[in-house]
DNA sequence: ACGTTGGACTACCACGTGGTAGACATTTGC
DNA sequence: GCAAATGTCTACCACGTGGTAGTCCAACGT
């Protein structure tokens, strides 16, 4: 018992943090990794260090366990929005801006592309439904944008702006997500892989929805 | 015993075919749909109307079951190839001939995506190596036809062909695998929301690669 | 006519799962 | 000072899982 606390304070190096902050971080990984169906409370339980009937104190129960790691991941998102929004508006280029903040959200941690995609694999209801509901706003709020800039003439008229939206979200988070595979089709390089991957995605965003090509960078 | 044989025939009222092919249709959509470790043994021999040691008599593992699935789908795919590189160098737009093709594959069984992401999310180091065996040189030979469009001079000189080709992937499996997803973005509209993707890919795809807009198209 | 084989079955099992009950210790509030 | 709350633990359980062993029978080849 002494021996074991002994281990157990050992066995955490870095994080100290409260046990149900640590249950949510392994948990996070795991169900990215695994998918929820793949991840036994027990694994989650032998990362933390602690006994299975502790996790179950902190979240009555695996279902629990899910919607919180979910709600942490909303609740980060949420906490980015105002850097996201105010980059939006203070930057000229509006989309560039955008789009680099939104992938720096999943390029600091990568279970978060992967935790959405097993989410709306497995439930893909329940998804559909938070989705609409916590970014519906946004949505209309992009393609009002994109409505308006074709009518002011800059933007090309035959962009679909529900289509465009919904094709970036899912290449935004399907390369972040895919990582690991993009690396097969990269001779070398397996580092800036997804440098690359992103550089590419914000040319493509670029070239689809403006009539020309707007600035050119020189990085 | 003679009850139970006569409702195992009357069980199965449309598709009569060979057990092992019933259970293979059965897994696939199974595996698609809940994923490998939330497919249980029992609920596809359910479906098949079958005990489940008749499977593991076909099958001799999950496991098993699991890679004669994804081979089936990659034999499949290695069917349909023909018709892709015909369709390639018959027409004169290669990419819409190709990417419509292509994209009829995946629509025609939404299983597709779906077990694709999933092995990607579940196995990615094996899916990684199998997808650079099986598609490696088809993506050489994409990349290497981009290099030389562009030294032609009819295509961007800013396209990453790695980079461009993963992306493409990634949005056309991605698409299809979160079709029901991207219902929440459309209002109304909620059958034709994957042609509206469909079509906005391409188009994206075409002002990504090509200089200016080839064709306009009358549909 | 008969042995072999293919293919489905019943019965069973070891194991890991999520979850419950309750003891014990430590901290906190009054 | 002490009771209540908090948190971790041991012990246990019912259940579903993938998989094994062995049985039965109809179809087929010679």
């Amino acid at each position: 018992m002494v021996v074991q606390e002994m281990s157990n304070l050992l066995e955490s190096p870095l994080p100290p943090q409260n046990v149900k902050g640590r249950i949510l971080r392994s948990a996070t990984r795991l169900f990215a990794r695994n998918g929820f169906r793949g991840t036994s409370l027990q694994s989650i339980v032998d990362e933390v260090g602690i006994r299975k009937q502790s996790l179950l104190y902190h979240y009555p129960s695996k279902e629990a366990l899910r919607e919180a790691v979910i709600a942490d991941l909303v609740a980060r998102w949420n906490l980015r929005l105002p850097v996201i929004l105010s980059a939006a508006t203070s930057r000229t280029d509006h989309l560039d801006a955008i789009l680099s903040e939104v992938t720096d959200f999943f390029a600091e941690d990568p279970s978060r592309a992967r935790l959405i995609w097993r989410e709306a694999l497995d439930r893909p209801r329940q998804t559909r439904e938070a989705m609409s509901q916590d970014f519906g706003p946004w949505l209309t709020l992009v393609t009002d944008g994109i409505r308006r800039g074709q009518k002011a003439g800059h933007l090309r008229t035959d962009v679909d702006p529900e289509a465009w939206i919904s094709q970036l979200i899912v290449l935004v988070i399907g390369t972040f997500a895919a990582a690991d595979l993009a690396a097969s089709a990269f001779p070398e390089s397996t580092e800036d892989a997804v440098t690359r991957q992103v550089t590419e995605l914000i040319r493509t965003a670029r070239h689809s929805l403006y009539l020309s090509p707007p600035i050119e960078e020189s990085a």
